[in-house]
DNA sequence: CCCGATTCCTGTAGGC
DNA sequence: TGCCTACAGGAATCGG
């Protein structure tokens, strides 16, 4: 499931196949995804020039002079460049063919992904407004989860992944560092000390840098544009690894439901 | 405001 | 072996 760091490895796979060149065709396959695709468009996007790829969240931004395309992933959803004639599959949903000969493709089998158009400022859209900071800028660290977090009594695990908190954060890296943390998922957040938040806030960092290091995470059959694999997933403490051995206690690995979603912690490790 | 439940969709895992 | 059902999840939206 694309989280920030596999959003970030798709926007580095194929921002430098998409910046500088020309949309000359839009063909959309399947309008119905988590929103329908504006036919704005497939109207508006021929013939103008995508000058910037850019990531806010877990949106990608494709800048032209017009406007922006925002595009989400979703949970299954994947870009790729093929060359034109590539017969499309049951889930290949829009393709962008460019002046380079080249093609995006936009794969989606579950649709929660989604592909809109708008004109004006994109962090105005109400998809991104409202959105929290970014987690590897300045603006999260230990003293703003902390004061963020005061009088609250629902779990840390979805507080952190709430997008009006902080972005980028999904089920896996949520998991992923509260074990880093020490921090049992469970706990409610508003009763977590700051000096925990800023062991938190260190190690949200640090598990989202490794990971776009190794081109994120696939779980099935994520790749991050240019058809590699993601290779955090080998470097998974806790998620996916029910009743297997804690690598620092060498306890079995639990696994509950916290927030709704399936959550992996060491109840030993983590209080 | 806060928080939990519901909703979209389809591939896959698990049970029988 | 094969069929059928339950489940997974990002995030908007709704209801309390």
């Amino acid at each position: 499931m694309p989280e920030l760091p596999e959003v970030e490895t798709t926007r580095r796979g194929i921002a430098p196949h998409l910046t500088g060149r020309t949309v000359r065709a839009v063909v959309v396959r399947q309008r119905r995804l988590r929103w329908p695709v504006p036919e704005a468009l497939d109207a508006t996007l021929p013939g103008q020039r995508i000058d910037r790829v850019d990531r806010r969240a877990k949106y990608l931004l494709l800048g032209t002079r017009a406007g922006h395309a925002i595009l989400h992933l979703g949970m299954s959803g994947s870009l790729c460049l093929v060359t034109p004639g590539t017969p499309p599959g049951p889930h290949d949903h829009i393709d962008l063919f460019l002046d380079s000969g080249s093609v995006l493709r936009l794969t989606d089998p579950r649709r929660f992904g989604c592909l809109l158009w708008t004109t004006g400022d994109p962090m105005c859209h109400p998809l991104l407004r409202g959105l929290g900071p970014e987690p590897l800028s300045d603006a999260v660290d230990g003293d703003y989860l902390y004061h963020r977090s005061r009088g609250r009594r629902a779990a840390i695990k979805p507080f952190i992944m709430d997008g009006r908190i902080v972005v980028g954060i999904g089920n896996i890296y949520a998991s992923e560092s509260l074990y880093r943390s020490g921090i049992h998922p469970g706990r409610a957040a508003g009763q977590v000390s700051r000096g925990r938040y800023r062991v938190l806030a260190a190690a949200i960092k640090a598990v989202l840098e490794e990971a776009i290091a190794l081109g994120g995470t696939t779980l099935r059959d994520f790749t991050g544009g240019d058809g590699r694999p993601g290779y955090f997933r080998q470097a998974l403490q806790v998620y996916g690894r029910a009743r297997e051995a804690c690598r620092r206690c060498d306890g079995p690995v639990a696994q509950k439901v916290i927030g709704q979603r399936a959550t992996f912690y060491c109840p030993r490790c983590q209080r």
